[in-house]
DNA sequence: CAAATGCAACGCAACGTTGCGTTGTGTTCT
DNA sequence: AGAACACAACGCAACGTTGCGTTGCATTTG
């Protein structure tokens, strides 16, 4: 029933991206930006398997051919949604200490697991990850790239001494990010206040009780 | 001759009563089992949405009828066939040390998540649990279960002094299968062979350079 | 004009449901 | 004991519905 209850979508539709046609860029239906639109607030609201190609061409007011012209699957066009989407941008941070930013880091990858309408959309879609070979490819050049965008936070903490040159950052990342994704959504609990802060120090300093600590 | 046949037992269909039947398991239609392997068979070979019930049906060699006769729905089912299957029942470990047991126990859900075919049947149905809030409760409930039987590992650790008594047990193991989750199905990469050891020294002893290590 | 879109219909598969007949296994009644 | 019965479970066939992805042809649009 929800129409259009987004609204941070709007702004920036005409965003002159899959404009280009005559030129000869990125090609695409003229209505693309609606088309897109509508698949991912149907995905946030009915999920993966309740997006349906009809429903996407009814709600962007397309008749379903002009989808199925340009796009030869259901996963190739949430693809092509999501390539567009803004919202998973994630400026990595820059808070002048390694803790500080993994903090921050962390607390991003949580809003963005829980907190609407961002969070059906991101949900949806990594679920649907082990669904659509398609997807997954787009999935995957995503994280690969966020990996390559949160590199300087670890080649400045390495510089400041706070971490060890040898690090694997992507071992970092991956603990934090993945401990958010199992809490929200494979155990459905709810984050606690402290769970980042929690999750980051364990991280960098370890569990480990007080016993000897081998240097390096 | 008498009309009444069927509908009328509905509410009693699934849930409380299933008790005992001539084989004098849990029941459920007299082939339970062979629909069972055959859900579980089809979710490996064809994922969350290959899996059809008419599938299950004629690879079980019975008719769709019975199945929607004893489960409502394709989660239902699934949730019923996972409830039976003992290849998700992962031992605790009790090798003598922390390091070993988190090691033991990551290695396990590694494999779980790599090796078939118990992989293809995990990672779909983890992977579907963003679709139906049916299994999500499975597997909720999994996972708490899980965590109970793990709580052992922690409690000697603890008195062995390998770890402070206020450390949240949740956290670790969800810093570590979140990694491998990430890892495996959202990265899509590799799991390097120290991979395991090195997660585990990272969530005990911490990533942070060599610089003050605040006792305590 | 030509490319892009609209439209209507199609075959296909799976959904979930229904009515009715059949099988199998106990129980009861001579 | 053996025939008759009761009843739950099962099979079968068909139904209407939805979504998929495709096709041929008319219409709009740049």
């Amino acid at each position: 029933m929800s129409e259009r209850r987004d609204g941070q979508r709007q702004g920036e539709r005409y965003g002159a991206r899959n404009r280009e046609r005559p030129g000869g860029g990125t090609a695409g239906p003229r209505k693309s930006q609606d088309i897109f639109d509508a698949t991912l607030d149907l995905l946030a609201e009915k999920g993966y398997e309740g997006l349906t190609v009809e429903g996407v061409a009814q709600r962007s007011q397309v008749n379903k051919t002009t989808i199925y012209r340009w796009w030869p699957s259901k996963g190739a066009l949430l693809g092509a949604a999501l390539t567009g989407a803004r919202q998973l941008d994630l400026e990595p941070p820059d808070t002048g200490s390694l803790q500080g930013d993994l903090e921050a880091l962390l607390h991003t990858i949580v809003t963005l697991l829980t907190a609407p309408p961002a969070s059906d959309i991101a949900v949806a879609t990594l679920g649907a990850v082990t669904h659509s070979p398609e997807l997954a490819g787009h999935v995957r050049e995503f994280f690969a790239e966020r990996m390559g965008r949160e590199q300087p936070v670890f080649d400045r903490a390495v510089a400041r001494g706070e971490l060890a040159a040898d690090t694997d950052p992507m071992l970092l990342v991956d603990l934090l990010a993945g401990a958010a994704w199992l809490r929200v959504v494979l155990r459905q609990l709810p984050v606690e206040k402290d769970f980042v802060p929690r999750a980051v120090r364990t991280v960098l300093n370890g569990a480990g009780a007080v016993t000897e600590r081998h240097q390096l």
